[in-house]
DNA sequence: GACCGGATCCGT
DNA sequence: CGGATCCGGTCT
C-alpha cells in the first residue's frame, strides 16, 4: 500500500480536509501487525483560526504544524485521551485535519467514532507525534486504496465540534452512510 | 511556581 | 449535564 504524497497534504486545509474522507489510515504496529480503518469524520483547522492550536505562534507542542504537509500531530487532551491529525500545507504555514472518525472493518461501527476513541482504539499515542506519514517505511500512513469503493459516499458540510472559538465556521465533513460519525447533524 | 481551561467520552 | 484527569500555555 502507497501512502498519499507529500503533494496532496501541501495544499489548503480546506480542500484536504474533506478530500480524507473515504480514504483508508494504516497504522503499522509490527512487521505483521496492522490496523486500519477508512476516514468518515474530519474537521479542518487553519491559519488565522481562534480555535486551530497554532493560532497564537509556535509552540513546543504544535511545531510540527509549521513544518512541511504530511506529517502526523498527535496531543494529549482532557487528561486521558489523544488527537490525531495531519499537517496540511506548505513549510512555514500552519494547518491540520483532526481525524475525528474512523470505521473499521468487521468491527463495532461505535470503537472508533470519536477523536479520542479512534486514537485508543489504535493505541495512537505522543509517540505518533510528528511522524512523516509520507515515507514508505512509516508506521503510520493514508492511502488512496477504499474500502468503501462500491457504497455510496455523501459528504455533508457542517460545524466543528467541542470548540469555543470560531463556533460559526463549517469545516467538518462526514459520510453520512457511516455508521460511525461521531455526531450527525446538518449545517444550516 | 501556580493557575486554568481544553479539537473528549461516558453515564445519568 | 457533570465528573474524570493532566498537560500546555500564560502569567507571576
Amino acid at each position: 500500500m502507497k501512502p498519499l504524497k507529500r503533494f496532496f497534504f501541501e495544499r489548503p486545509t480546506l480542500k484536504v480536509a474533506p478530500e480524507l474522507l473515504g480514504k483508508t489510515l494504516v497504522l503499522r504496529q509490527s512487521r505483521q501487525k496492522q490496523r486500519l480503518g477508512i476516514i468518515v469524520e474530519v474537521e479542518a483547522y487553519t491559519k488565522d483560526d481562534p480555535a486551530c492550536h497554532a493560532a497564537r505562534g509556535k509552540t513546543p507542542r504544535n511545531e510540527v504544524m509549521f513544518g512541511p504537509g504530511g506529517f502526523s500531530y498527535v496531543y494529549f487532551i482532557y487528561g486521558m485521551y489523544h488527537c490525531l491529525n495531519f499537517v496540511t500545507e506548505k513549510k512555514e504555514t500552519p494547518g491540520a485535519v483532526l481525524i475525528r472518525a474512523l470505521e473499521i472493518p468487521d468491527k463495532d461501527p461505535k470503537v472508533a467514532s470519536g477523536p479520542g476513541k479512534l486514537c485508543r482504539y489504535l493505541k495512537v499515542t505522543k509517540d505518533h507525534n510528528a511522524i512523516d506519514c509520507c515515507n514508505e517505511n512509516s508506521p503510520l500512513i493514508v492511502t488512496n486504496n477504499s474500502l468503501l469503493k462500491n457504497k455510496k459516499a455523501t459528504i455533508i458540510q457542517t460545524t466543528r465540534i467541542g470548540i469555543s472559538q470560531a463556533v460559526e465556521h463549517p469545516w467538518r465533513w462526514y459520510i453520512d452512510e457511516s455508521n460511525s460519525v461521531s455526531k450527525k447533524n446538518s449545517y444550516k
